[in-house]
DNA sequence: GTGGTCTAGACCACA
DNA sequence: GTGGTCTAGACCACA
C-alpha cells in the first residue's frame, strides 16, 4: 500500500517514481498540481533527499512533471500521456500473447481468462 | 536473434535462463533431453562459465532443468510447466488490465488492440 | 507568447531579461523609451519584485538599459548594441559551423539548409 | 583543452557528457569501443565516481552510449547520430537567423560572414 | 523555502 | 573489476 516496499526489488527512486506516474495517470494528481517538495517527501518516506530527487528527474525526463526552479515540481498535463500509456499496454499484453501462442495457446482464450477475473470490468475509472 | 544481445539491459545470466525456458516451453527442447554442458555452452557464447551456470541454477531452481552429478543437466517434464506459465501470464495480463481500468480505460478494448495486432493469431505454435 | 513560460527550463530574471533584450534590439522599444517600473512589472508577471530587479541588474550590466535614481529605468541607444549582438551571432554560428565540419559535415551545407526554412528571408525585420 | 574547465558554468557532469558525445560524432571513438571506467575516469579528472556516473547516465539517455552490467559501458554506432545532430544544429543556426531576421539583419548576409571565418571550411573533417 | 550539483564513502549484483 | 544504488551532508542559484 505504501510508496515504498523493502522487498521489492526494484530501487527505491523507482518505486516512486512509478507510485507518482500512476496516480498522474490515474487522474488522482491534476495538471500543475504541486508535488510534494524533495525535502519533505524525503523526510515522510525516510528516505535520502538525492534519492527523491531522482525520482522527480526520472518523471521530469518522461514527461510526467515540470521543474520550477526556486517554486518546486509541477504536474505535466495529462491526456497525451495516457494515450502512450495505452499504446504501451498494448505492446505488452501483445508480447505475453505471442509468447503464449508460441507456446501453443490460444491467445483469445489468455485474454479471456485475464478479462473474467478482473476485479472492476466495467468503466469506473480513477478520473475523477 | 542470438541469445546474449549486449545491448539488452537484462544480465547475461538472466538472458540465458529466459532463452532456455522459452525452448522447453515452446516443446523445442524435450522432456530429459540433455542440456548443453556448462563449458561448452561459455566457450559457444565466449561468456564465463560461471554466468552459465548461474543460468542453470536459475532454470533449475524454477523447474527447468534437472541436474544428474557427473552426467550433466537434463529438460524436465512439460505439461505441468506450461500450465503453470499460462497462469502467471493471464495474472501478468490481469495486472496490465487493471491498471488500464484505473486509468480509465476498458479493458475490453485493450485486449482486443491486443489481440488483433498479433502475428500470428491462430493456433500453429512452437510444438514440434 | 507570454514573457515568462513556466514550462521554461531557464530562471524567471533571465527569461524576463532575454524578453527586453529582444525588444529592444528589433526597435520595438526605443532608444530613452522608459522600462516599465519595477513595481509595476513584477505585479503584471505576478512575480517576485527581486525578481524583475535581477532581470532590470542584467540588462543594465549588458548596456541595455540605464538607471536614473528616483526616475526609473530607460533603454539605451541602439546601433552599437545591434552591431555588438550581430557579432556574437556570428561567432555562436561560427562554433556550430565548426563543431559540424569536425563531424566531417561541409559548413556550406549547413548555412543553406538552415536558410533554407527561414519563415521570413526578405528584409522585412522588426525596425517599427 | 581538458574535459574539466572550473571556470565553465556548465555542471561538470555536463562538460564530461558533452566532451565524450563530441568524440563520438567525430568518429574519434568508435562504435563498440570502450569507455573508460567510472572509476577511472573519476580518478584521471579528480572527480567523484558519481559525478562520472552522471555523466555515463547523461550519455546512454541520449543514445551515444550503452551498458554492459559487470563489463563497462561501450559506444553506440553512430550514423544515425551524426545526422540527428546535424538536424538539431540546424534548428540551431536556424534560430539564431531568425532573430537576426527581427533585428533588420540579412540572413544570408549572417551566414557568409559565419562561413568566410572559419578555420577550415574544405572538407578534412574528423572521421578518421 | 525550493531544486541542482557535488563530495565521500558504503554496499550490492554481475562477470 | 565493473556499474548501480543509496546515505549523509554540504554549498549554490533562484524566488
Amino acid at each position: 500500500m505504501g510508496i515504498i516496499d523493502m522487498r521489492d526489488s526494484r530501487p527505491i527512486f523507482e518505486q516512486i517514481s512509478d507510485w507518482y506516474r500512476k496516480l498522474i495517470l490515474q487522474g488522482v494528481m491534476e495538471p500543475d498540481e504541486k508535488m510534494p517538495s524533495v525535502r519533505n517527501l524525503a523526510m515522510e518516506l525516510s528516505t535520502n533527499p538525492n534519492t527523491v530527487q531522482r525520482a522527480y528527474a526520472d518523471l521530469e525526463q518522461k514527461g510526467f512533471i515540470y521543474t520550477v526552479r526556486g517554486r518546486g515540481n509541477f504536474v505535466c498535463g495529462g491526456q497525451v500521456l495516457v494515450q502512450q500509456r495505452k499504446e504501451e499496454m498494448i505492446r505488452e499484453i501483445r508480447a505475453i500473447l505471442d509468447e503464449g501462442v508460441s507456446m501453443g495457446l490460444d491467445p483469445r482464450d489468455l485474454a479471456r481468462e485475464a478479462l473474467s477475473g478482473l476485479p472492476q470490468a466495467d468503466g469506473k475509472g480513477g478520473q475523477s
